[in-house]
RNA sequence: AGGACUAUAGCUCAGUUGGUUAGAGCGCUACCUUGACAUGGUAGAGGUCCCCGGUUCGAGUCCGGGUAGUCCUACCA
């Protein structure tokens, strides 16, 4: 199956590889959990069935797939449950637009026929977002999908309404609920989204009866006026004191209506009077049960006046009944004034109208109750939110939490089972025969199911369980149940964390998952939120696939409502993306999630970041290329059994990997995935390659240089790189099982994917210390050269003698040992140790701790620059040498700090004033010659 | 109104229990196509750690108070 390579492209080449590595994965069944003898699961938070992937999802997938990869290779039974979610609301509406554009309503077609046309829209555009999941890497075990709507869930979900409502924790019962006028359905709290508006305060004068005068309320929604079933002021208002008991005459509609005092009035507020409708506010709802008034519901379910309200008023939209009443009131003269005000209008999420209270009857569920052993579960630590702050909002909404409205008059979702006769009895049970069963109903009784359907979080709420087969106890519900950890955002806490939370605590007494990692949003680069009417959106697949600018702006301006925001949208295109968006793979967009997603907060998307992350693809894909191209059909002696020595350089960088490898373990440990990637970018590019790489050419590439030392190095160089192919693997899944492919063997690895080899553990005893110092002493000492080289404007290509001076015995056997790599790397005719006694020659100088670096002058170096240089540096080292001076001159310093710190600060102060004599020293000699 | 979070280089961000000269990437400047890589290499420039006060021998880090921004919850009709 896997092709030999005999030459790897020059440019890592993204597109070439990974669609190729997934369907191998999926179609060898890799994903699948593969035993092991703790238990590791995460439940996908389920992306809508006919959505498509955006860059949260993105961020999201990518966390996740690092967790599952990570436990897998760590040999834990590891599984990702996928599964997509019906959607109700958003489905339901996305069909009924496209109806719409065939000028049909889903009345036309009737329920039965509507639902068809979903599935049907659920078929054909289901794919898309499992499509791009695949894109992504995502390591999801397909075997086992699963929809909220499928046979399962659907039975599941009818199981707990039925166990709660026999429990008394759903109920269905008569109450205010937020309704939405456009889509005719009732909605939870937390669908509506409350934003200031400009609007208007109408004050208007309501005549009292039997008696000269009025009393002035002042309101913002005046045609709710036709329901009025009080006037309210405040008990301890001098003001309206002797009013509170009488009547007053309500214009318009004839009526009389009671004034009453309530606390719940604001005295400054207006005029202090506040009519009250208690059928359309929630406040009022609330007086009007204090004060036993009477409920005027005025409005039909699409907000149009009913028949309650006077004649003229019938059948007006309230938009429109709201200026009829404002003129009629003016023709009366009741109108006392209008004033411009702020106030915030309540809007579903979804259809953007004015949210109503609107007296309904809907099913609800006792969230008090459940919600009380859902706080203590995170109180004592049974679920850990990461971050931590996250709990505190998680507290402060449980511990005030409202019952759940989980009824919606929609037709797509799991309807309700629930019965009705023709008195209105109703019958919970799982179908209609077995409810006249149980109830013994006979025969000529009418039985009719309830029209609605469940909140689409109901069916989420039961997601970590159900998806396992729940009810039934079966072996995957035991073995991966509770889930490990949840990965979400937290614009769905309360929508899904804490329901799930107070479910499963219910249904299982269990957790649903152990800890909840919270991350932040995906914004972009200036730090907007992405949306659509915003035409700022990104989509991932187009980071990895690439595309070009005139795709992109049609992309995002197709649909717009208005036409000048699409040519704004545009021309912001144009100007940010110039030459469209680039291809930069998987693995690149992956890795810049991963370099992102510190904790506690939101993302900005810089565009340059994932630029950089495909030059890391890149540089890895070309340090493999060296490895291998010195590796391949060569002696490693990894199986040869012959005898291999090690250099110090590979001494070193065997050590440095297993630093590497602790760093990322703790990392990831944390959910600090930044961390970890910036560990694994760190020490691929500035050491491996930046110094290991190099640090081996001069073995390689010497023809005096002995078999062993050879095979040693080329063993280090492949087996160092198959380590960190497979750290870096759960980030980057593609390249890293590409490359592997070709390393694994020649590291003596045998198997068929990197996805299945164990996670590297850290091994310490690798660690080297007293290499890592000599490694450091002699980069230090060509940083030294190379400084001098690139400020003297030394042409590179110039090969340079360089004399030491005043080293120590470290120094002395390090040069020995270490004159060849310092000749190749920093580019050396000759290094050699100035000789005991002879003249320091005219030179510039570097510092490397006490020894000195001499690079002779003799025409190469301008005696002024050397100067100028020499004066910098001493100024550097003065500067810091002061700042030591004056603390440790201070007594209350080296009295109270701990001696080892006060130590270490006379250390450095010594250190420089070594190295400002030295230098002092070596300007004079330059100027005197 | 209550609460949370954020403020560090031109930009995007790290900075563990307080203790080297506060770091990285991108961008910028100069030089270089040397046999893995110009999606590269080498060397450099660039910071009043938002402000004020406090604790401490010592504060980017801890405490208090401000300022600015983002968000959540609730909401005065």
């Amino acid at each position: 199956m896997t092709s030999r390579r005999t030459r790897m492209d020059k440019t890592f080449q993204p597109a070439a590889i990974e669609t190729r590595w997934y369907e191998e994965w999926e179609a060898k069944g890799y994903f699948a959990p593969q035993g092991g003898e703790k238990a590791y699961s995460i439940m996908i938070p389920p992306p809508n069935v006919t959505g498509s992937l955006h860059m949260g999802h993105g961020f999201q997938e990518a966390i996740m797939d690092a967790l599952i990869r990570y436990h897998r290779m760590l040999g834990d039974n590891t599984l990702w449950q996928v599964g997509t979610d019906h959607a109700g609301i958003a489905t339901q509406m996305v069909v009924e637009r496209q109806l719409e554009a065939q000028g049909i309503s889903r009345h036309d077609l009737g329920r039965e026929k509507f639902i068809e046309k979903v599935w049907q829209w659920k078929e054909e555009s289901g794919g898309t977002i499992t499509g791009q999941l695949r894109r992504l890497g995502s390591s999801l075990d397909w075997s086992r999908e699963r929809f909220t709507m499928d046979e399962g869930l659907s039975a599941a979900v009818q199981e707990v309404f039925i166990r709660l409502y026999r429990e008394g924790l759903i109920y269905r019962g008569q109450r205010l609920v937020n309704w939405d006028p456009a889509l005719h359905t009732a909605i939870s709290d937390l669908e509506v989204i409350s934003e200031p508006e400009q609007g208007h305060l109408w004050h208007f004068n309501y005549p009292l009866a039997g008696a000269e005068g009025y009393l002035t309320v002042a309101t913002t929604r005046p045609e709710t006026m036709l329901g009025d079933s009080a006037v309210a002021v405040h008990p301890e208002d001098e003001r309206y004191a002797h009013l509170i008991g009488r009547m007053v005459r309500l214009p318009l509609c004839d009526r009389e209506i009671p004034v009453i005092a309530d606390e719940y009035v604001e005295r400054e507020f207006g005029t202090g009077c506040v009519k009250i409708t208690p059928a359309h506010d929630f406040n009022d709802y609330e007086v009007g049960r204090r004060h036993s008034l009477p409920l005027i519901n005025i409005f039909n379910d699409d907000a149009a006046i009913n028949d309650q309200a006077p004649l003229a008023y019938r059948g007006l939209d309230r938009l429109a009944a709201r200026q009829q009443v404002v003129d009629d009131m003016q023709t009366l003269g009741l109108l006392d004034k209008v004033e411009d005000h702020q106030l915030n209008v309540p809007r579903g999420d979804r259809s953007g109208v004015v949210i109503e209270p609107y007296l309904t009857d809907q099913w609800y569920v006792d969230a008090r109750k459940l919600a009380k052993p859902a706080i203590a579960a995170v109180e004592n630590g049974s679920i850990q939110f990461v971050p931590k702050q996250w709990e505190n909002t998680y507290f402060a909404w449980m511990r005030d939490i409202q019952d759940w409205c989980i009824s919606r008059q929609l037709w797509w979702g799991h309807r309700i089972p629930a019965w009705y006769d023709t008195q209105g009895t109703f019958y919970v049970g799982e179908s209609e025969a077995a409810v006249r069963l149980e109830h013994a109903l006979e025969a000529e009784v009418v039985l009719r199911q309830d029209d609605d359907v469940l909140d689409t979080w109901f069916s989420s709420a039961l997601w970590t369980f159900s998806t396992l087969g729940w009810p039934e106890e079966t072996e995957e519900l035991a073995l991966f149940h509770p889930s490990s950890v949840l990965v979400t955002g937290f614009d769905i806490i309360f929508f899904w964390v804490a329901r799930m939370i107070m479910m499963t605590l219910h249904l299982r007494q269990e957790v649903p998952f152990h800890t909840v990692y919270v991350h932040g949003l995906v914004r972009d680069g200036e730090g907007q939120k992405m949306s659509k009417s915003k035409g700022n959106v990104i989509d991932p697949i187009d980071l990895i696939d690439g595309i070009e600018l005139e795709a992109l702006v049609s992309k995002r301006t197709a649909g717009m409502m208005q036409p000048q925001l699409a040519a704004k949208i545009e021309k912001a295109t144009r100007r940010q993306f110039p030459d469209g968006i680039e291809p930069y793979g998987t693995d690149a967009l992956r890795f810049t999630y991963y370099s992102l997603a510190s904790t506690g907060r939101d993302i900005k998307f810089d565009i340059g970041r994932i630029e950089g992350y495909r030059n890391f693809c890149n540089k890895i894909w070309n340090a493999a290329r060296y490895v291998l191209m010195n590796c391949e059909n060569e002696d490693c002696g990894t199986s040869s059994g012959s005898a291999v020595e090690l250099s110090l350089a590979d001494r070193w960088i065997t050590g440095k990997v297993q630093e590497t490898a602790a760093q990322v373990e703790r990392a990831i440990g944390n959910y600090r995935f930044d961390l970890a990637s910036q560990a694994l970018y760190e020490f691929i590019w500035n050491e491996y390659c930046d110094w290991y790489l190099e640090l081996s050419k001069p073995i390689l590439w010497d023809d005096d240089a002995s078999a062993q030392a050879k095979r040693g190095t080329r063993q280090t160089l492949i087996r160092v790189l198959e380590i960190w192919l497979r750290l870096l693997h759960p980030m980057m899944p593609f390249i890293t099982e590409e490359i592997w492919q070709a390393v694994g063997p020649l590291a003596g690895k045998t198997g068929p994917t990197i996805m299945l080899q164990a996670y590297p553990q850290a091994n310490e005893g690798d660690i080297d210390a007293r290499a890592i110092a000599d490694i450091e002493w002699l980069k230090a000492v060509i940083l030294g050269i190379r400084s001098i080289r690139g400020e003297m404007n030394i042409p590179p290509g110039k090969a340079l003698t360089v004399l030491l001076r005043n080293g120590d015995q470290n120094d002395q056997l390090r040069l020995a040992e270490n004159s060849q790599y310092l000749r190749k790397l920093a580019k050396l005719a000759d290094v050699s140790w100035l000789p005991a006694g002879a003249a320091v020659p005219m030179a510039a100088t570097a510092l490397a701790g006490e020894l000195e670096i001499l690079v002779p002058m003799a025409g190469l170096i301008d005696k002024d620059a050397e100067v100028a240089r020499l004066k910098k540096e001493i100024g550097r080292v003065e500067n810091d040498l002061t700042r030591l001076q004056a603390k440790l001159g201070n007594a209350a310093f080296v009295d109270k700090a701990p001696v080892d710190v006060v130590a270490k600060e006379q250390e450095k102060m010594q250190a420089q004033q070594q190295a400002v004599a030295t230098l002092q020293e070596q300007l004079q000699r330059i100027r005197e010659m």
